[in-house]
DNA sequence: AAATTACTGTTATTTTAATAACAATGTTAA
DNA sequence: TTAACATTGTTATTAAAATAACAGTAATTT
């Protein structure tokens, strides 16, 4: 298939894609490149870039083909099979995740949380059963979960991701400020909230 | 003061701290640019170049000071008198982050919470009140509140980033899916957890 | 005393991402 | 029919970020 893409450009594949899907509930069929643009807040060039590097093209009056493009997106991101997600740790915000992604129907699908607190395993939330962190490495591997969401404290997140990595799973978004150290063939996403904020204020400051 | 630094110098130089501060609890008072680097899986050339774009130095033999570098990082993303924030929209994620933030001690102040559900609202969440959205742009602007985090369902986003811009914001970390559009004045972030798990899902079919 | 070592600080280079420039082309207007 | 227009697709340029190269230097070893 196509090549491997710039890591922003799949980014806001993403967001093309779900920007596209309401144009189309809207029941506009086709759009320009200047379209989809606005509604992202980009420019028209680094639309019209993003499509051309995943070899789609549109046609000149009328712009690209709505479901045509969802389409494309679709091929590129997703697999055919779905992947399968585990959250760990069913904290506060473990429970948002949870609950957030309950009602998205996407390729993406959570089939197991995993907490060390016996309180709150054995339970089902959004839909998904949660279960003790003792038979994490097991079921990631008997079920084929390939991503893994972390979202327990960070003193606890590297013997999570190297549990993981045990157990097979392929790609982390972690949330705990920790930073892990992942080998090549695990894709790690981090996300610092905290980071961010500190970001916000500094570029805020500097104004 | 120093000119304004690279986006992802910032972003660095917050964890950098984060990382310090957990060095000088374990008595450590000295580092070299390779220690921060394996603390957070980078480089040591990276560390040095962003300690050198702040414009600190380190001794020859004994590296860096832990005490002075967390002071000067300080210096550099915090204001003196605290900058304050609130979060709009207490829902799952909204209660989230409010839990997150209670603990740790920051420049960053949250000191206010809105939400448009009454049932919500005229209570206390993790220590800190939570006001009718009508009280929104009153309150941020007698309280010069700079920053706002939008955890409100997408559709409401941009109503209310209009209105905090409207009231004087100036940072935005905005956690809705919906694209926001702010005047230059406005530094915004936005933090979307469907796109990221989704690039995750790419990299991962792609390895 | 000279050579070696283990660091820092800085400049140079490379890589990645964004922006600009523009050729090609069907459509509408004159 | 011809000129102007609006759009795509692609190449060229610029900007931002990361990495590499290396000079400088105090301490240590030979
Ligand atoms: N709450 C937020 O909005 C927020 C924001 C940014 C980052 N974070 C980070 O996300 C993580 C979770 O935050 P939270 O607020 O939900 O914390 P929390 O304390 O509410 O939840 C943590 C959960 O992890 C579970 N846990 C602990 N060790 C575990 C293990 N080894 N295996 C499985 N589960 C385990 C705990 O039982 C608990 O349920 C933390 O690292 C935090 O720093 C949270
Ligand atoms: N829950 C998650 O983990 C998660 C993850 C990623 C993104 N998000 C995004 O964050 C936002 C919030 O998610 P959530 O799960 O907390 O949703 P939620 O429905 O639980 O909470 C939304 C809250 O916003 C309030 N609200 C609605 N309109 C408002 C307005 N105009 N002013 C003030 N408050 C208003 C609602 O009363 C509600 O309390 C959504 O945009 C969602 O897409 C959530």
């Amino acid at each position: 298939m196509t090549r491997k893409l710039p890591d922003k450009t799949v980014e806001r594949l993403s967001q093309y894609r779900r920007a596209l899907l309401n144009t189309l509930s809207g029941g506009k069929h086709h759009i320009f490149s200047h379209e989809i643009a606005n509604l992202l807040h980009i420019t028209a060039v680094q639309v019209r870039r993003d499509i051309m590097l995943i070899g789609y093209t549109g046609t000149l009056r009328q712009g690209y083909d709505v479901n045509e493009l969802i389409d494309i997106i679709g091929k590129i991101i997703d697999t055919r099979e779905g992947q399968k997600v585990a959250v760990i740790g069913i904290g506060n915000l473990g429970r948002a995740i949870m609950g957030y992604f309950s009602g998205k129907r996407t390729r993406l699908n959570i089939v197991a949380a995993f907490d060390s607190n016996p309180d709150k395993t054995d339970k089902i939330y959004a839909g998904v059963p949660c279960y003790h962190s003792d038979k994490m490495m097991e079921i990631i591997k008997n079920e084929s979960i390939s991503i893994a969401v972390i979202s327990v404290p960070g003193e606890f997140a590297e013997k999570v991701a190297e549990d993981l990595t045990m157990a097979g799973i392929k790609g982390i978004l972690n949330f705990s400020p920790k930073p892990l150290n992942m080998p090549a063939h695990v894709y790690l996403q981090e996300f610092d909230m905290l980071t961010m904020l500190e970001k916000v204020a500094y570029f805020v400051k500097k104004s």
